[in-house]
RNA sequence: CGGGGUGUAGCACAGUUGGUUAGCGCGCUACGUUCGGGACGUAGAGGUCGGGCGUUCGAGUCGCCUCACCCCGACCA
């Protein structure tokens, strides 16, 4: 697929439709009855449930706790901090009634206009108003702070468009909300969460990231700062993996957060805000899938090795099962999640071909022959290749391979990156290459006139201005005014 | 909200200038043979043709309205 791709981003109705088809058959999720939602179906949140997981755990390592909060939101609270409604008005589901009654009519329900609500809620686009709306009756001392919550939540956004995982209507998602006495402690926390980010990000999803600062274009709506990991799929788009916002004292001082300082005097707090959603499950698709379907990196893999048994008779699926249970057993004693496929309903061939699709990334086939040889066959997901090994050992080899697979995954998807990552100075040369995707090093004026243009010429935008970028002397390639250092220009989802 | 497209079985589709009882493939059910890369045979089940109104002796097919979905733009994690 990976070879089709290219070919496929020409006309983006087939590569939405091979990505839609994908998400199907891999049975990670598929469109809902509801406008621009989805159902995420078991296999599909069972990677999901990992990274929360493995999320989760990295945020307990910084002192952040778990915390839960409303879905509704009174209109008042949305409407506190002026650019943060704004960002977010256009895209609100409203609850405007508590009430349904039988038709008058004979046909069916209908809303009781009787039961309007005297202020109207809103579903969560975001929770920053009712988390500081709350955090106004946690905070009054420096002792109170840093207060460092986390919300696992749903959020909903009413979008134009939607495309399963990477833009829905609701999405999973979770959002961290810290509060701080001092700028410089929030402005380390924003930095920290970034890092965990592209840490996961990397070493999990097996996903290269770019980190950066967004321009102010493109800032979170309310905050001062955001940073953000850019990772590049296989067509060349950019997708923005995740976020950490430094909101400043915006928040606080919308919602009259206060605490006394150590010299006994009132302040506003300093507050941040970070989150990843589902849209990182599409990023995993994006990035890492070919022809067969889903790769997963094993880190992720909710079954890291499956073990299809070929026999002809019950007789030998007994002989293969007394053979594969120390397998098993020695797998799961390496910490190796394993499925042993014996389900008598389907065919060999039609499993190989399914798990493949499914992204397992290592397939152990055990048969007759085998048996009789000693030997069983282990298959690589990501690159297909078939090795016929003796059962002795064969649980250590596994795992070894599995690290192999995580880090190669890798290999592979910063390769590609930095194959299609270009420094270009002439507007000329960018618009022509912008056409066929991929990441733009260049010069840029810091204004947002220009900015504004790039994205009318090309459907380009800066991605972000990366972190650790070593400053060089340049021209803007729009205006030829003076840049300090290049920034990632990108099409992006 | 603008431009384009599609609605026919669980899925994916065909259906001629309007003509009888609406079809193919996949999937599903039963039985048998199979099982080392998505098996095959036989028999079966499954449809208010998105909805409404109209034209007509007769509408899946023509006209109008409406709804839903998909794609392209504007918006966005």
């Amino acid at each position: 697929m990976a070879k089709e791709l290219k070919d496929l981003t020409k006309r983006s109705e087939d590569y939405s439709k091979w990505y839609n088809e994908l998400v199907v058959k891999a049975d990670l999720a598929e469109q809902s009855a509801v406008r621009g939602c989805m159902v995420i179906k078991p296999y599909g949140y069972a990677i999901w449930e990992k990274m929360q997981q493995t999320l989760d755990k990295m945020f307990k390592e910084t002192g952040v706790q778990n915390a839960y909060f409303p879905l509704l939101i009174p209109k008042s609270y949305l409407c506190r901090e002026a650019e943060h409604v704004e960002g977010f008005a256009k895209e609100c589901a409203i609850v405007t009634h508590y009430r349904l009654k039988n038709d008058p009519d004979g046909k069916g329900v209908v809303v009781d206009p009787a039961a309007r609500l005297e202020e109207e809620l809103i579903i969560r686009p975001t929770s920053e108003t009712i988390i500081w709306g709350t955090f106004k009756n946690w905070i009054h001392s420096y002792r109170d702070l840093p207060l460092l919550i986390n919300q696992w939540a749903n959020v909903m956004r009413w979008e134009m468009r939607t495309r399963m995982f990477l833009r829905t209507s609701e999405f999973l998602w979770q959002e961290g909300h810290c509060a701080h006495a001092t700028a410089e402690e929030s402005e380390k926390r924003t930095v920290q969460m970034i890092n965990l980010y592209a840490d996961f990000v990397e070493n999990y999803m097996a996903i290269p990231v770019i980190k950066g600062v967004k321009t102010a274009n493109e800032r979170f709506a309310g905050a001062i700062n955001t940073y953000t990991i850019e990772a590049m799929m296989q067509d060349g788009k950019a997708l923005q993996s995740g976020t950490s916002h430094n909101l400043g004292q915006n928040f606080a001082k919308a919602f009259d957060v206060t605490f006394m300082n150590k010299e006994n005097k009132p302040e506003s707090v300093w507050a941040n805000s970070w989150g990843v959603s589902t849209r990182l499950m599409g990023a995993l698709i994006m990035t890492h899938s070919d022809d067969n379907g889903l790769v997963l990196p094993p880190h992720l893999a909710p079954i890291q090795v499956v073990i299809v048994p070929i026999y002809k008779n019950n007789a030998q699926l007994e002989e293969i099962s007394k053979a594969v249970a120390p397998i098993v057993e020695k797998l799961k004693k390496l910490g190796v999640s394993v499925k042993y496929d014996d389900a008598d309903n389907k065919r060999p061939g039609f499993k190989f071909a399914d798990y493949e699709l499914k992204g397992v990334p290592i397939r152990l086939a055990l048969g007759a022959r085998d048996l009789e040889n000693g030997t069983i066959e282990m298959m690589r997901r990501d690159t297909l290749e078939k090795q016929t090994l003796p059962i002795e050992g064969i649980a250590e080899k596994v795992a070894a391979e599995l690290e192999d697979i995580q880090n190669s995954l890798y290999q592979r998807a910063l390769k590609l990156r930095n194959d299609r990552t270009y420094k270009v100075d002439s507007y000329d040369e960018f618009k022509e290459k912008i056409e066929d995707g991929g990441f733009f090093l260049c010069h840029w004026d810091g204004t947002a006139e220009t900015e504004e243009k790039i994205k009318e010429d090309t459907k380009a935008t800066i991605r972000c201005i990366p972190l650790g970028g070593e400053e060089e002397e340049g021209v803007c390639m729009v205006t030829g005014k003076p840049s300090k250092r290049r920034v990632i220009i990108a099409r992006s989802y």
